[in-house]
Parts: structure tokens; C-alpha cells; sequence
DNA sequence: GGACGTTTGTGAATGACTGCACAATCTGTT
DNA sequence: AACAGATTGTGCAGTCATTCACAAACGTCC
């Protein structure tokens, strides 16, 4: 899922002498951190509605999940939940924050501000879930010096000088296609580390380095494929077709 | 990966008995299908480069994956390469376009046009994947009537008239996670079979309607995990502290 | 036309994830 | 203090996904 590969041992400082087996042995499996945040939003959901115990049952429903899954899942985390009882929101609310991280205030650049980085700029649920808009960079004459919520836009050559500012490690990437992997060039050179692309490009960066993509055309080809699928009953004689074993 | 849990019978007047079986025998793999498109992408890219055939191995490190995995999710398609030689470039597009329904062209319908959903109506990137906006929903008085690239934004109350109108069965929310399910409920009342949800929160949906979620708290928080691996060194020791077996 | 280098398609091995089922543990009640 | 009901934490088996490794098939060159 993530398209890091940490083959080679990290040049950071880090005490472990084997780092990949270290996050072998600690690290929680990929799928489950990527519900770990479901989890939050559910519980957060539950606390501003008074609720204070959880079972396992009832935050799998609202997770849209098994519920022996959430307690599996909960399990990498440790044991927060008492039996017969449930889970508290709160603590528990605590330390999955902990866990994802969104315990530190995550500074985050954004580069390229479009159609799709001026919303995304101006979205404030970034602030409510532990993230901070430090930094907004584009080349367009027209943008450079605009301000959005007050923070102003910067040219691409001040990049680096943002980023040794802000101290930025996660940065998002809302550039057109063609710009994108020499954005990231640049980001990954100036020690960003993590980068969210919205260009529906393959991005190529060093191991150590953390890349998501989020592809609209891609979700929504996912969603056509299936359509097309309810409706096309030939599909079923094309199965006969090929050898589908077992 | 999807939130649709078919379990029971689907209301569908398909004739299949058990859809569960049916998809299970000729389905094509989630993970593949979810991969398709960025071969499709990658497709795309060589053939405006005038290459005509290409190897798995190139193919698979322009997508960013291994090249056993490729062939292996070509080959569910069909066997559409001739060995020793490769994959025809355009033929391969138009066999993977076709599996994944960009051969049709999906009328879509978005709701919600604040931020978010204005960029997305802006995006022209739909266009050359396949998908045609045809309405724009909001509630607010003062978008209703706007035009976006020529098409005017209507009222909720007209969401009936503009799906009959347009047959579409894809929608995008982007409305606020507050109204999100009911503008989801109602879709699926008139129709649309398949949503892709913007709004941070887990859509209950009736068996046979595929969800997909794009939520970038969430990937931002993903991406904060790996930072805060990164960093913490305490990670390791926590890991001693609980009894990590084997 | 046969030998050679290349590349596909796929069986089989390995690995990751999911869901079931149940013992362990808790609260409240009699 | 023992019991009943509820709910967690987890071993295990089944399912799904990835990767390896190699025979089968192709084009080319001599
Ligand atoms: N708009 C959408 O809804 C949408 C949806 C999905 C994906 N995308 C993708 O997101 C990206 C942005 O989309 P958009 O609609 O905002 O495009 P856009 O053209 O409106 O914005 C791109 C912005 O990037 C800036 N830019 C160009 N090169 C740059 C560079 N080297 N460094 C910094 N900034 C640079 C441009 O000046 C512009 O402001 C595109 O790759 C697009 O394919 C957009
Ligand atoms: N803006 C972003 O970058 C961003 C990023 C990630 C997620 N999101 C999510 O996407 C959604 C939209 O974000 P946004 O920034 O565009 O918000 P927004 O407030 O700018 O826009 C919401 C729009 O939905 C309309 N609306 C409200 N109720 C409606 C209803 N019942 N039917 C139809 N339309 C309705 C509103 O009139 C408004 O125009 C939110 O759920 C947000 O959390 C936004």
C-alpha cells in the first residue's frame, strides 16, 4: 500500500541496529493503520455526543467493521478496553491519537494552488485532526502574494527557505501531472518525508520516504468497473471461457 | 476495501442466484482492479509517446509495481501480450478501458459545491478518463443557478428530475459530513448505485451500492503514523514494554 | 529450419489480512 | 460470595494477495 521499501538501513541516528525487523516486530500492519483513523473520526463523533463507554460492537458498526476486527486492530495498540465493559471514548480517543501521531501539530506545506490546493488550503478540518498549513507555494505570478486565511502564497524558489522555516515534513502535492516528480525531487531534497499527491502521477522518491496518492479518476474507474459489472450479464459467459480453476 | 458487505440476496432483478459466487468465479481481484487504472494512466502516458509495445517489466516500473504482479493482473483480463515480445501499447489500453468501464461514458453527478466540490466540477481530468458531469446539486440559494463550465447548479429539491434526466448512477458527495447520509439515502433511492464520498464520514448503504471514500484527514493521519515512527525512537522500547510474541 | 535470447502466463510458495470462536475477565445482582 | 450476563483479547483456520520461478511461446539471425 505505502511505496516505501526500507531496504537499506536508515542514515537517521535511530539506536536499533536492524530497523526492519524492529518495525516488524512493534509495527502495526498497514491495513490496520489505515482504519486506525476510521476509529478516531467515529470516536470523536461519539464524545461530543456525551457517550463515555464504547463496546467493541457498537464503534465496529459506526467503523463499518467487524467488530472482532476493531478489537484486533485495537490490540496492536494495547489493552485499553475492559471486558464486560467496553471501551472508554476518551482514553481511548487519546491513545489512538497518540498512536497516529495526531498528538504532535504536523506542520504541512502545500504546493501547487489550483482549483484543488486553493480548497484544500481552505479546508479547516486539517486543523481539528492535528495538522497545520504552514506553507502555500506556487509559481503563478498571479497567485505568488495572495494570501489564503491569511497566510500568503510563496514563489517555488523560496521553497527551501519554507521548509527550513516551517520545519515542514509532510507535504502536498496539488501540482498539474508534468510538475509533480520534480516537486517531490525537491521536497524529498529538502528533507520532506511525506507526501500526499493529488497529480495522477507514479511519484518516484528514495526508500525512507512516504508517499499516498489520492486519484479521483482512479476511484472513479474503480466505481465504473463495478458498474459495469451489475449490469453486464455477458461477463458471466466470458467467465466460462477462461479457465478459472479451483 | 469497499464498504459493501453483500451478505444477503441483493434486491437486483439480475438473474444470477448467488451474486457472491458469481463475482468470487469471474470476478477480477480487488487489489487488481484497484490497480487497473494506474496501468490505464501509465498506457496513456507511452502512447502519446509513440511507443508501441512495451514489456511487463517496463510497464510495471512506470506503474510503480512488480512486473510478476502485472502480468499476473494482465492475465486476468486475457492474454492479450504475445511473449518475447510484449504488450501492444494501444491494444492493451483498449482491453483494460474496456474491463474497467472507461469504454462507456459514465454520466456523473456531484452534490455539494463549496470548496471542494467546485474544484471538482472544474476538473477536466474526468473528461479523457471516461466521465461526463451532468449535474451539480447544492442547497444553498446562492449557488443554486451558477454556472459551472455551462452547466447550471440546481436545487437538492430537483435531484429526483436531474438523475431521471441524466440515468446517471454515479455521484459524488461533497457536502458537509453532517448531510452526507442523507443526501446518500436519497441518491440510492433514485437509483445511483455507486457514491464516492468526500465527506468524512462511513456511509451506510444498502447491499449492491459500492462506496468508495476519499478522506484526506485520514491519509494525512497514515502519513503522520510513518513520520512519527520515524522519529520516535520510545517506539522501540514501548515495543519491549507490551509482550510481542515470536 | 534450427538455435538462441527474450518475455509472457501461471503453478506453487510465501506472506498478509480477516473473521470465528472461545477462554479470560469484568460488573452488577442476589 | 457465588452466579449471571456481557465484552474483551487472541489462537487459529480460512481467504486473499504477492512474489518467485520456470515452462511455453515468440521473433530473429544465421
Ligand atoms: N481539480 C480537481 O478536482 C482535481 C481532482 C483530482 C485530481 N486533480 C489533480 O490535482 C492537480 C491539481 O489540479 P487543479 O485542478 O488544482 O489544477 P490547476 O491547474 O488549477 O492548478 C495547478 C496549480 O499548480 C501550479 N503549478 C504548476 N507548476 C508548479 C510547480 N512546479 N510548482 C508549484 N506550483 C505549480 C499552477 O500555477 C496552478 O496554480 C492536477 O494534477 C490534477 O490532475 C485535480
Ligand atoms: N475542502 C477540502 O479541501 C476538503 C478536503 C477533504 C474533505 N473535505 C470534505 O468535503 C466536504 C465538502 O468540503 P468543502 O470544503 O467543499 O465544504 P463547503 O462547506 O465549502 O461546501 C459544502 C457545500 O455543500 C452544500 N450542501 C450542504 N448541505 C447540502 C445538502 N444537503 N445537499 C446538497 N448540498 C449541500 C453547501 O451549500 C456547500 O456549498 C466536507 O465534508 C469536507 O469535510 C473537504
Amino acid at each position: 500500500m505505502s511505496h516505501t521499501f526500507p531496504t537499506d538501513p536508515p542514515s537517521r541516528t535511530a539506536a536499533g541496529q536492524h530497523w526492519r525487523t524492529v518495525a516488524t516486530l512493534k509495527g502495526i500492519p498497514d491495513a490496520t493503520v489505515a482504519r486506525l483513523p476510521v476509529y478516531l473520526r467515529a470516536l470523536n463523533q461519539l464524545g461530543e455526543q456525551r457517550i463515555d463507554t464504547i463496546s467493541s460492537g457498537a464503534l465496529a458498526e459506526a467503523a463499518g467493521v467487524n467488530s472482532a476486527q476493531l478489537r484486533k486492530d485495537l490490540s496492536y495498540l494495547g489493552s485499553y478496553g475492559t471486558r464486560g465493559v467496553g471501551y472508554d471514548v476518551q482514553y481511548l480517543r487519546l491513545q489512538i491519537g497518540r498512536a497516529v501521531g495526531s498528538a504532535h501539530d504536523w506542520p504541512v506545506i502545500i504546493v501547487g494552488l489550483g482549483n484543488l490546493g486553493t480548497a484544500l488550503a481552505n479546508y479547516s478540518g486539517f486543523y481539528s485532526h492535528g495538522f497545520r498549513v504552514v506553507g502555500l507555494i506556487d509559481t503563478s505570478p498571479e497567485l505568488v502574494g495572495k494570501r489564503i486565511h491569511g497566510l500568503a502564497i510563496s514563489d517555488l524558489s523560496e521553497l527551501e527557505d519554507v521548509v527550513a522555516r516551517t520545519g515542514a515534513v509532510i507535504a502536498v502535492i496539488a501540482t498539474p501531472a508534468e510538475a509533480a516528480q520534480a516537486v517531490a525531487d525537491r521536497l524529498v531534497y529538502l528533507g520532506v518525508t511525506s507526501i500526499l499527491n493529488f497529480a495522477p502521477t507514479v511519484l518516484v522518491v528514495p526508500d525512507g520516504v512516504n508517499v499516498r496518492k489520492v486519484d479521483l479518476g482512479q476511484e472513479l474507474q474503480i466505481l465504473a468497473y463495478h458498474e459495469q459489472r451489475k449490469t453486464d450479464d455477458s461477463s458471466q459467459v466470458l467467465a466460462e471461457s477462461r479457465g478459472t480453476s479451483s
